[in-house]
DNA sequence: GATAACCTGTGGTCAGACCACAGGAGGATC
DNA sequence: GATCCTCCTGTGGTCTGACCACAGGTTATC
């Protein structure tokens, strides 16, 4: 064994990526056909099809037809949100570390929209007026949250940048959720976010780069410390 | 089948892993063991695993011993790195959206790191020595290049922003390449680099953000640009 | 022509069998 | 008593073969 089995695999199907023999929408030979014509076992061509599947690349579906099988879609987001949020779990990424990083990128995604003239914003005006619903729980308005800050960064149009917004936010939810319990007035919490979000989308519409900027600093990190999520909001890469 | 089984698998470790039952360092029961615990079949544990193990979570070895099976070890940097590289070769991620998001992170790192007072550049010293070297060929620069702007981002202490940056840069490895074969006088843009990289570092160690935010900028676009890779270097998510 | 039964090929899973390997246990040797 | 060597055990790595459920096309039936 020069390699792990699984590994010559997976080179191989990146190979066929990366030249165009397989792009978005293409399906992959059958399990058993890959594992004849690569000389290896059908579990071993599992293995490596179970990771492409993780990272988003593929979906995998029985029965026949055109839509059986393993197709590519790559769809980054489901990935990256598997593997930071593994990430977090293990700590590998420190938990400052995400807070920190999704301020770096939230603080782009403001700065550029003010500055776009075409930007569409109207999903992030739904979610606001969702927002305003009263006697939301705390789950309820996190979530809300979450899809506002996302709309927004989709809205910027770097999928990488909305991915790893995804992943990140999703990395952390578990600790926020805590976090939110920890809160003694949830409602007066909920109306300062409301009002923050407000002031912020404001400022883009307005095209305000720098107030975007602040106003979105000072909301993510308001929130944190708020929460108890992070010790002292450092704004190291951020001043 | 309420639900594939290696997705149990991989629920029951994230779950061991976020309760902290399991951590860095730790040892991962047998695959045998897992497979009769959860009760299915090891070819659905060694999926889970596969899985875990190419996102940088955890490593095998054979043998017994200590030392052998499968460890937490939690190193993003290469799970991020398998992830973006297969996403951007299967056009989930257009490689436009990768550049800007380097400018973004590599930005705010080179600001953040003129702001702190503790820094520690010796490492991007000792590389930018290394580059000095006369008649290195194109992939022996850009790999220096690329451990430059790596030690920097370490050097800015954030492990996410580090990780996601080395996933941005093996990502695009294969097209800064090819660009470079379409360089005409490379010694002249060999030469163009150093003297960028070596202005940055000095505006970072003589604590002038500003400079050094403007100077990574040019470094960047100016490369890109060159090297054809990307039409008109969008500077949208950055004025 | 419409309907129903069948057939084929797909992924999903399991069980069992090897292999190579690392390291500990225990005996043989000095 | 200390050292060396051999054997044994348990690990991951792999392959094979066997089922199952399922979706969709094919064919027979009415």
């Amino acid at each position: 064994m020069t390699q792990r089995a699984w590994r010559t695999v997976l080179e191989h199907i990146e190979r066929d990526l990366i030249e165009g023999r397989l792009g978005p929408g293409d399906r992959l030979p059958s399990e058993r056909d890959l594992s004849a014509d690569l000389g290896v076992g059908r579990s071993s061509v599992r293995e490596a099809l179970r990771v492409l599947e993780v990272m988003g690349l593929i979906r995998t579906a029985t029965g026949s037809g055109p839509q059986a099988g393993a197709i590519v879609i790559a769809t980054p987001s489901g990935g990256m949100q598997a593997l930071l949020r593994l990430q977090v779990a293990a700590q590998g990424f420190p938990l400052a570390d995400v807070v920190q990083t999704r301020l770096v990128l939230e603080s782009a995604v403001a700065q550029a929209l003010a500055a776009d003239g075409e930007r569409d914003l109207s999903a992030a005006h739904r979610i606001l007026d969702a927002m305003d619903v009263p006697h939301l729980t705390a789950p309820e308005f996190l979530a809300l949250d979450a899809q506002l800050h996302l709309a927004l960064a989709e809205a910027s149009g770097n999928s990488v940048i909305a991915a790893t917004m995804a992943g990140l936010r999703s990395a952390i939810e578990s600790y926020v959720l805590e976090g939110s319990a920890r809160i003694d007035d949830w409602s007066a919490m909920a109306e300062r976010l409301r009002a923050e979000h407000r002031q912020l989308v404001t400022a883009i519409d307005a095209g305000d780069a720098a107030s975007a900027d602040a106003l979105v600093r000072t909301h993510i990190t308001g929130y944190y410390t708020a929460a108890g999520l992070v010790p002292d909001a450092r704004t190291v890469l951020t001043d």
